[in-house]
Formats: structure tokens, sequence, C-alpha cells
DNA sequence: TAACAGGAGTCTG
DNA sequence: CAGACTCCTGTTA
């Protein structure tokens, strides 16, 4: 999420209706008065109730950060999210990566995206990053270990008369309209009607705590969902930041906000303002037992992770209306294929996708990994990889919303040797590649090469039994042929799948051209045929 | 001995 | 009907 500077909103945009299925505006009139000041560095105490001096001219700014910019080169922030607390506090202050969604862009009501994001540019993670899963994962990995060094990751703000999806008035959704409803009650009601979670959000927390001049792009917030696990351990991380022996005299010192909040030149700038997160440390005095913490935790974050689920999967279908595509990715054609390529890369400012890069058709796309679709589309292939996750998400049969365990156990996924009983545990992850999976997304009807690269591309988990040898050429080892065998007889629910049968597939797949011996020919070594080395 | 190669019939979505 | 599964014989490292 995006913190906004509302200024002259609604005299100066016009076009600030949002499409139907978006989020409706909202009103931030208490925003300042709950705010916790003293989360500012040095306790530097910045009014931000006040209004700008009339002699200094307000720009038409409606801050969003992009990563990466080639131009700019600051760093100040966090993207903010609010989460709803379902009881007696007002927010959850998460600091989330600066995760792209199509939520920024809203469609105008003549279904025109605004803006079109011209100068849209993409995180990139630099070649010494500990780039690993997710743009998501590898942020709080980032801020976590790093705090706050210079780093891969650089932002600009977008100065233009960007439009907030939520920070305007609408005819069609007054914002007085979103004033009365912030009691526990009224949001477990919202909740239990499946109310949209912009909406929620909008009423429950920012309704509560923010001013005027600032606004909030929650459809980021979706984006971050994508990553549950992360905004688990996220959420994690910071209860047990807060924890009372940590600081003691101040339970409330939440050391890594305060790191994030060390630059202030941003937030007095834009007039951006953080909120405070003080019902974390309430609930660590009344709850010291871990258990008990983490329990509820589970409870205030459980809700919203359906409830922005449910808003994804609205988006999606919004989206499926506009193409004619099935919500579903394993269900589309080459031709819809492309057409949410393009669409997608539109909504994003990203170059048009190469059809030549993308013949293939719903399940192949849902098999490439991340990496595949960087090298199919060097500029937007993340962007794009992360959209689709979030579509397989929003349409798996498995509600992510269970994924949400407090686990305490450490899973070590890159561990080397995986027993049996680690297959089990791998079998309960949405991607496990050898799961038997009902989900729409990979499914059964996964092709032996893609479930093949699917592996290959989760070396952390299963490069004890298949690993690239040479990645450019495609070429890549099978280490243990019988647990490769296993887990796809476990996909293909074969259970009688041996590596004998599971080769004379692979080697049909020579006179297809889909795959080769090298040629200098190795035990259990292999190579794609080009594009499917891509 | 395990991996490899490939023919051929069957199954499945 | 395509793709995968299964079974098979024979070869190779």
């Amino acid at each position: 999420m995006v913190l906004l500077r509302k200024t002259d909103m609604e005299d100066t945009m016009p076009q600030t209706v949002p499409s139907a299925g978006f989020t409706p505006p909202c009103d931030y009139t208490n925003f300042a008065e709950n705010f916790d000041l003293s989360l500012l560095p040095g306790g530097e105490q910045v009014d931000y109730t006040q209004s700008p001096p009339p002699e200094k001219p307000q720009p038409k700014i409606y801050t969003t950060f992009y990563p990466n910019s080639p131009e700019a080169d600051f760093r100040p922030d966090f993207q903010t999210l609010l989460v709803p607390d379902a009881e007696k506090t007002p927010a959850v202050f998460l600091e989330v990566p600066p995760i792209l969604s199509p939520n920024s862009y809203r469609q105008s009501s003549e279904a025109n995206f605004y803006p079109s994001s011209p100068e849209l540019s993409l995180y990139t993670p630099s070649p010494n990053s500990l780039y690993s899963q997710s743009p998501v994962d590898d942020f709080f990995q980032y801020v976590k270990k790093e705090a706050y060094p210079p780093s891969p990751y650089s932002y600009r703000v977008k100065e233009e008369n960007f439009l907030s999806p939520c920070g305007f008035s609408s005819p069609t959704s007054p914002a007085t309209s979103y004033s009365s409803l912030s009691s526990p009650e009224q949001i477990n009601t919202q909740q239990s009607e499946n109310t949209d979670v912009l909406e929620l959000l909008e009423n429950t927390v920012l309704d509560k705590q923010i001013k005027q001049e600032s606004t909030v792009d929650f459809g980021n917030l979706l984006s971050t969902f994508q990553d549950s696990e992360s905004l688990r351990r996220l959420l994690e991380d910071d209860f047990k930041e807060a924890q009372p022996q940590t600081v003691p005299s101040k339970p409330k010192d939440h050391q890594l906000l305060r790191e994030v909040l060390r630059d202030t030149s941003f937030q007095k700038k834009y007039n951006i303002k953080p909120i405070d997160f003080g019902f974390i440390g309430d609930i660590k005095m009344e709850e010291p037992d871990e258990n008990a913490q983490r329990d509820l935790m589970r409870e205030k974050i459980e809700p919203v992770l359906s409830l922005a689920i449910e808003q994804m999967r609205k988006d999606v279908d919004t989206t499926c209306a506009a193409l004619g595509i099935s919500p579903d990715p394993t269900q589309w054609s080459a031709a819809d294929v492309l057409s949410w390529l393009q669409w997608t890369s539109r909504q994003f400012g990203l170059t048009e996708p190469v059809p030549d890069h993308w013949d293939m058709n719903g399940p192949s796309l849902a098999a490439l990994s991340e990496e595949d679709f960087t090298r199919r589309a060097p500029q937007g292939g993340m962007i794009l990889h992360a959209q689709l996750e979030i579509w397989k998400a929003a349409y798996s049969d498995e509600d992510l919303s269970m994924k949400w365990q407090p686990e305490t156990t450490s899973s070590n996924a890159s561990s080397g040797d995986m027993s049996d009983e680690d297959d089990d545990e791998a079998s309960s992850s949405q991607t496990d590649p050898s799961r038997p999976t009902t989900s729409r997304s990979g499914g059964s009807h996964i092709h032996l090469w893609q479930f093949l690269k699917e592996l290959l591309a989760s070396p952390q988990t299963y490069g004890s039994c298949i690993r690239w040898l040479d990645r450019t050429k495609g070429i890549f080892k099978i280490e243990d042929s019988v647990k490769v065998a296993r887990l796809w007889g476990k996909r293909k629910n074969r259970p009688a799948m041996n590596y004998d049968k599971l080769s004379r597939s692979i080697r049909q797949y020579y006179k297809k051209g889909i795959m080769k011996k090298t040629e200098r020919s190795q035990r259990l070594v292999y190579q794609f045929c080009h594009p499917y080395n891509l």
C-alpha cells in the first residue's frame, strides 16, 4: 500500500470514478489524530494534522513508489499496509514491499486504464542481491537483515496526477458513506458477509485514522497476499519485535518500524505519516504466552486474508469478463494466454509480449517459473509471473486463508535429502509440483516436461533430486531418479510410476523435439530443446 | 546393475 | 486423438 497525499484531490481530479468491481473511494478524516508521532525517528514531532503553509505550493502529487527507477534513487519508505483490527485497535501497521498491482491502475468508467503508467519500471534485483523466491520475500529478507543500507532497490515518486483508487470522492460512492462502520461487531459483520475487503479497510481503519491529507492505495494490499507466508512471517516477527523483554521499558518501541522511519525527509515532503502499531504491544502484554499470541494473531489476520483473497477473485472475475477468458489459467488456450499477457502488460506499462515467446496454452504458462517468465520478458517477466500467481491463488481450490498456520516449526526447504516425511510436508504446499492436486493451477494434466521444469525451478526444495547443469542450454541432471519418479507418480496419481517408465516418457520427447540427450550422452542427463529451454 | 533406446499395446481426459 | 502409462527386448557404460 502506498500512502498518498491527497491534495485538492476532489477539485483537480475529474476522472475519479473507479470502475465496477474495484475499490471505492474513502474518507480519512481522523488519521493524524491517532497517529503515534513517537514512532518518528528521534521523537521528532511533525504535525501532520496541519495543512501545509499556504505559501508553500502543494504539488499535485500522489505518491506511488515504483521500484528501481532509473531516475530517482531515494528509498525513503516502505509501502504501508493497513490491516483492520477486528477488536479494539484501529490498525496493524506493516511494511510491505512495493509490489505492483493492477489495482494501482484503476479502470475509468470508460474502461480506459488510467494512468497508463508509461514510466513504470521494473523491480530488478541486483546481481548481488539474494534474490530468492519472490520480491515480497526478498524485500522482507532485505529489510530484516540489513535494516536500511543502500540497497538494490530504488524507488521513485511518480509526480503526476496519479489517481489513487481510494483517494478521491466519487459521486457513486460518497465518502460520507464510510463513516459509520467502525466497531468490532460491525467489522465482523462485514467480514461474515464477505464485504469487499477494501471497503472494509477503508471503513474501519482509515475512517478512524487518516486525515484528509492522506490517502491510501489499498490495491497494493492485495498484492501482498500473493505471499501469505511472507505476511505471516512478517507479523510473527513484528510480534516478536514487540516483546517487552526485547525493549523492556518500551513495549511499543518497534525497532524495525523506527528504523524504517529513520529517513523522514520523504515523509515530511509528502506529508506521509505512519500509524500507531501500539496494539501489538498491548496484546503481547496481555498474552505473554507465545501460542496464545499466535492464536490471537491468526484470529486477527485470517479474516483479512480471506477478504483479500475474495477481493482478488473479484478482480480476476472482472478481468475475465473483459477479456472473455476463463478465470482458470489452466483452461486458457494459446490465444487466451496471449490475450492475458497483452492485457497485463498494458496494465503495467510493460512492453508488448513477443508472441513467439509465449506460444503455449494455459497449463504450460502456469507451469513456467518466474525465471522462465523473465527469460521470455526480461522487462516484465517478474510482474507477469507475479500476476499469474495471483490468478492461480485466487482460483485455487485451496483456501489460501487456510494456509495461515502459525507454525512454530522451522521448515527447512533447502535441506538436502528429503525423506518421505519431507515429501508429505512438501505435498501440503500449494506450490508443490508433486502434489496430486485438484488445484486449477498445475493440475494433473501437466506434461512431464513441465513437471520437470517445475522441479528445476525450485532448487531449494528439489535440488537434491534434480538440478540444472547448464540452465541456458536447458541441460539438467536427475540426481535421484527414484525420487523424481515418485514425485511424478504422485502428481499423476500413478503409484506404480518408476524411473523406467518416466524415462520412457522422456524418450518420447526426442522425436517431438521437446527434449533430447546431450551431445555427449551422460547418464541421467537430459536437455530441453529450444524453445522449451526458455 | 542401472540407465538407455525404442517398439507396441493400453489407458485416459 | 494426443499424451502418458505399461511392458517388453535388447544394448551400453
